[in-house]
DNA sequence: CCTACCGATCGGTAGG
DNA sequence: CCTACCGATCGGTAGG
């Protein structure tokens, strides 16, 4: 009574199913982010998309799996900028460049789902977990081919995994900080970091 | 009933309540730390000291202020680990190694209340907030002054917010993928931290 | 610090 | 996808 909908014939085509699951995976992943998978209730989410609190579990049988969905679901739209931004970009360091904007621009400015991939991996229990890290591992194998190059072209020492990962850590770390009415834009943030990270004498040392 | 207690004559002296009180801050960071804040329960850390589920609140007056506690105590033994780790350590690069591998070790190895100031920061309510950040600007600013030095010695290229929010990101950020069984020891780390951040020409650039 | 408890809320389900 | 609801659990409190 206190709810209007629209009460329209109710012809449940495939095609709408799928967009009710968007709409759902969208408004989960924007409060997974805002207050954190454990805080967000399927109440607030059902809210959120005009729906009663049981009706999300006609799409996902569990909050568990909401989550995971809403990872994979961000880790497929970075994929995609991710191609995008590397397409046609030739050299290692505009190329790592341009993979660091594209990582930003996802984390910070494009309220994607991906921010929830870096809050709650613990929330994850491991079944889902293997099934994220899978979609997880060719986002990364990007990354892992042009720090190869840098190396190659002497402007990084080293790309192990421990330095890979302090690498991500940088990046990864920028959504405790970064405010978008802050004092730095994402490029400036991108300039820093390839500033702090390629080293032109890389070889000469030690 | 079910659970066994010592009845000891109960005389409630301030050392006592004292160490219930550290002995609280201690289990309940230690679960914070594993299960996140929303989903540890005040019986939870209850259980983990000895004490039903109300008693926790004589000591604290709610959830929240359990979580400040931990993290200025997490903070505190920071700051001491840190004091004592660059005391007498002279030269840029040995302060900037001397303070990586005390970080690294205040949140990878010495379980300390530590890591729940970078887990659960959105969890703090703006009031306690403050507080905490009080304290974390006192951490901080020793980072400040070596990585300024850092530059007069011609290592590092900048010491400005950005960078430093990158580095602290790198650190921060080995949280969530350091494992002490790992192939890799916190020195490990340090040292590629050092190599990678470090760049003796760094004048001769740009 | 315990006992006993409250009001609120949560994830999830049956049945339509 | 809604209605109506359940069992469980949670943070917190009164009174001792």
């Amino acid at each position: 009574m206190a709810v209007a909908r629209t009460k329209t014939k109710a012809r449940a085509s495939t095609a709408d199913e799928g967009n009710r699951r968007a709409e759902l995976i969208r408004a989960a992943g924007k409060l997974f982010v805002e207050k954190g998978f454990d805080a967000t209730t399927i109440r607030d989410i059902a809210d959120a998309v005009g729906m009663r609190s049981g009706s999300p579990f006609y799409h996902f049988k569990s909050k568990q799996d909401m989550l995971k969905s809403v990872m994979i679901e961000g880790l497929q739209a970075a994929l995609t900028a991710q191609q995008a931004a590397i397409a046609g970009v030739r050299g290692a360091e505009a190329r790592f460049r341009a993979l660091i904007k594209s990582h930003l621009r996802i984390i910070l400015e494009d309220h994607t789902e991906f921010p929830v991939l870096l809050y709650e991996w613990r929330a994850l229990t491991d079944d889902s977990r293997a099934e994220v890290i899978a979609v997880k591992d060719r986002y990364e194998a990007v990354w892992q081919s042009v720090l190869k190059d840098l190396v190659k072209a002497g402007l990084l020492k080293d790309d192990g995994r421990v330095t890979r990962l302090l690498l991500f850590g940088a990046f990864n770390w920028t959504v405790q900080w970064y405010r978008p009415d802050g004092e730095f834009t994402i490029d400036d943030i991108a300039e820093r970091a390839v500033d702090l990270y390629l080293c032109p004498q890389a070889e000469g040392r030690r």
